[in-house]
DNA sequence: GGAGAAGAGTTGACGTGACAACTCTAGGAA
DNA sequence: TTCCTAGAGTTGTCACGTCAACTCTTCTCC
């Protein structure tokens, strides 16, 4: 009965301590930005990407490749958030058929906001809370899981994700 | 226009990796559940939660507290896999109104099989990724996040989480 | 130029998850 | 006994996300 992959009972320990300690900080950020600008961290990442692109067009692809989405799931959320009045699409071809993403008033209005306070709950809850040596040992352990797990991403045909995933 | 919360750009960079890396990693164990035995990380959860509840009654409440899910949440997934044929409700209380919750043969067949697999994905991807001074900063960090959230969790009047999250 | 493949975007179906409203039971207190 | 409140569970609604199927360009090769 002896499994050669079965994990010792600290070692289960560390993978349920760091699970729910992930699980409460991802929470609580998205808490954060739902209590104080009532959006979901799906909006904001949308919002932001607008921002980011200032002048040039934003297409449906480039922001999913970004963001690291389904194209699908990007137009989904700019159905919802056209909806709310964050977002318009815009006819922008030549023929008339290409259609841009861009942020209406109150979408920039909103945007610029929730970067501000975002940056402060980043800083307050996880940058302010790391030690130095832990700090180091996050990045690095970061590091090498994108690069493990990317790579066999690619191989195993999964959605490649060219080396993107942008500021959420 | 210097905002006291603002982030450094390597500050912001460790944010986005770490948020970039901790999704991999979880999309894979993910993924490999999926792709092994067709069921996904909430429905692994539920299984696992009925498998080591060996004699006693498992209820849905109890469920829900064990899990740190919303109990309504713990009904909609019993639904859906009683449907699949993985869990029973069985009638239980003495005038005929409790509910307990079973696993099926095919439920306990699965999930058994499941647990193995999982605890040698998380061996593969996670402990043995961990450079031991990594592994002693992760412990730690996990456990200053955890109470830190949690303890405002309370104050804050979000869903308590006595003491629980089990293995998933 | 015309057929067809590749690329971009949308849509529908469905599982997932949060929140609020609801039903039903049990346990007290008047 | 009657009321009524707390607890357990379910249900509806809606936002979220994935997958597959679809439309409509646009590019390319003949």
């Amino acid at each position: 009965m002896v499994e050669p992959d079965a994990l010792k009972p600290e070692e289960w320990d560390l993978w349920d301590r760091w699970m729910h300690a992930q699980r409460l900080l991802l929470q609580e950020i998205d808490r954060r930005l739902q209590a104080e600008f009532g959006i979901s961290k799906a909006e904001f990442s949308v919002l932001v990407t607008l921002l980011r692109a200032p002048g040039r067009e934003v297409r449906v692809v480039d922001m999913a490749d970004s963001l690291g989405w389904e194209k699908s799931r990007v137009s989904h959320q700019l159905t919802r958030m056209e909806r709310r009045g964050f977002v318009v699409r815009t006819e922008s071809g030549a023929s008339g058929r290409r259609t841009g993403i861009g942020l209406t008033p109150d979408g920039r209005r909103l945007a610029e906001r929730a970067v501000v306070a975002h940056a402060g709950n980043v800083r307050r809850y996880f940058i302010d809370q790391l030690a130095p040596e832990q700090a180091a040992a996050v990045s690095a352990w970061s590091d090498h899981m994108i690069e493990r797990l990317e790579q066999q991403g690619e191989r195993g045909s999964v959605g490649a994700t060219g080396g993107s995933a942008s500021r959420t």
